[in-house]
DNA sequence: AATGAATGAGAATTCATTCAT
DNA sequence: AATGAATGAATTCTCATTCAT
């Protein structure tokens, strides 16, 4: 492997050993020494490849950020170009196994708790909600302009459809036991479907269109 | 004051120093020492009302959810019997200056990202939560019935509008300027109206409402 | 009560408190908080009765030495004229139940341990120590003139005694389970019986003595 | 020096620190600040090689129950086959300058001033006690058998022996001056030399056993 | 590159002592 | 006389960070 190639397989090592400590242990009991155990490496070697603690904590938020947008992007490629496909694609990836977990969502939670008062996690939080917001204003005003919902406010929907997704996932935190994940998709469908009847009404539940999407 | 008055007290003014703190600086950040001279107290006190930094926390979470769930009680109780007065009000309480401030949600939000591994913290959490979606299914149970919805279930609506106002705080935790507190609470009745035309139609706009539940 | 009666009642009461809570939970754990518990009092009153801390534990020695020294005058004095029968009583008041209980000899110990670091508590030891080693000298030179036992150094015979009786306290210290007091007994007397075979021999036995003691 | 050596060589450090420390001002005013500071090392490296200090506090009460048994063992090799030998040169080991110094019983008396609470330090009292009894009993066993002293009790005298070795050096360890050591040493044989007055009689004084012994 | 020993600042906690009531 | 609230110094322990090997 080349110097460079090492360098960043040893930062995503210990990128990921953050995130197993911080969905195992929280982010209050987060040491770099056991950062370091998890990893299988030694403790000196976190300062080594981050310049500190904060530098490795903004590297995982990142890396957080980045594999999300990445997931919710590909989920809206896959989609293909009907915007109501890409709004259930997107109720699909962050309800999956991969993204919407109980160990992501935990660490999401673990940083938002953190963000007010670390400028470059507010910021990275800042970032991924914006784009987030757009990518939604964009497909429901697709939708709305295709289906003729005149009436209908892309923005707030938008920022209405983001903000069930992200209260959905503290059920996902805070639920004692694991929360049903068709259920949890069918919540957020159901107001869809009061929305955009003809989209999303009775005959094009879940299954259909994520057959569709996948 | 009496003694017992003044433990009390006391008490009192050591978990609002805690929750100042946490606003302020953040979980991560919170020493003894800091919520002692934001009280204007000794380092010893703290062990001395609390046995321990984190039977501190734990009164201090306990407080906020009584605080928040007694709003909650109240601003149902003023809407009068009328389940539509009821729900709105619940919506302007959630979003109003005392409740839906940015200090209150950080605290929220710093206390959510730490439940995962506290217990208490998550006992609490998931108490206020089941009790939550409780009177919210019990209000939208009673519109669905005066309103003649039978096919909408109440459960999942309850799910749905309460996971919108957790996100939408998300919005007043990291958004960079103060948000528009009525455009807020009308991205939820947006989602509502449609669910229920009648009731949270065009006409009885926010206005209306809330000077009705006032 | 007098004014002066109850100070005395209350210091008394203090400073068994303070021999409960050693023997309970030992010296590095005594705290005035738990003394004044023990006693059904006040965390202040301590330093009402007592200057501090210190004064408190000199206080608490100098009245267990007090005690000790009351109890073997009082066993010689009941044993009559007689060198042999006061130094058998010495070994019975020793390793009765009131002073040779472990206890008692956990208290002893404890002081011990501390002695050399503080002045008033080795003093205590040392005055304590003089005088008893004065009076088994006395008890002893007696014997020797009695018996006959010119060849015999009463001070050598003193050391040793008081030692084997210090030493066999350890072992009521450290011994898992109660120790056999009458075989206690008889190993000091084993070593008497040695050297002065007419007195302590076979014929004069434990139950012989201790009978004529008490 | 090798890592391995180096750590072992930290703790023994830390270890004899430690025992400075306690023998200067006791139990009660050890801190981990002056035992970094008496080995020359940093505050925080003592929870580096020891988890806590009570950790360290049983390293080093069994270190120095270990060097007493290798000295009390050695002493009886060096004794050669002779069990009056062995029991002399036992005599000269616990009085000598090594063992029986202030310093060492100042220790010894802080660990059993604390051992009735501490239950790994009650233990290992134990267990030295056990094994010393085990093998003065071994050696006046065959003393009894070569002597035709078949009228004594080897235990007892074994107890009697160890209980005024130790209470003796409560002499050392509250005396005012220094104590004579030949005087400490023949006041045990003193006693010995009554029970078995061919071995330890007058002629076979301190200078010529440990001769034979040294 | 990697290790892990060493540092020292910082935190929670304990507790003797003081003092207003 | 007595209480117990309040203080603040002292102590143990943790842990990010440094650095010699």
């Amino acid at each position: 492997m080349s110097r460079e190639g090492l360098k960043e397989a040893r930062r995503l090592q210990l990128i990921d050993a953050t995130i197993d400590c911080i969905a195992r242990r929280g982010f209050a009991d987060l040491t770099l020494a056991r950062v370091a155990e998890t990893a299988g490496l030694s403790v000196g070697i976190v300062n080594f490849y981050f310049k500190s603690k904060d530098a490795l904590l903004i590297a995982t938020f990142t890396h957080m950020v980045e594999d999300y947008r990445q997931s919710a992007e590909q989920a809206r490629i896959n989609a293909g170009p009907s915007a109501v496909a890409q709004i259930d694609a997107t109720i699909e990836n962050d309800f999956n196994r991969l993204i919407g977990n109980r160990k992501r969502v935990t660490v999401w939670y673990a940083f938002w708790g953190e963000a007010r008062w670390r400028p470059e996690f507010l910021r990275l939080c800042q970032d991924i909600s914006d784009q987030l917001y757009s990518d939604f204003t964009a497909m429901f005003r697709q939708l709305i302009e295709d289906g003729g919902y005149r009436h209908l406010n892309a923005d707030q929907i938008s920022r209405g459809f983001g903000a069930m997704i992200d209260g959905l996932w503290l059920d996902i935190l805070i639920s004692p036991k694991p929360i049903d994940r068709d259920d949890t998709k069918q919540t957020v469908r159901l107001f869809l479907a009061s929305l955009f009847p003809t989209e999303f009404g009775q005959r094009s539940a879940a299954g259909d269109l994520s057959a569709s999407a996948a």
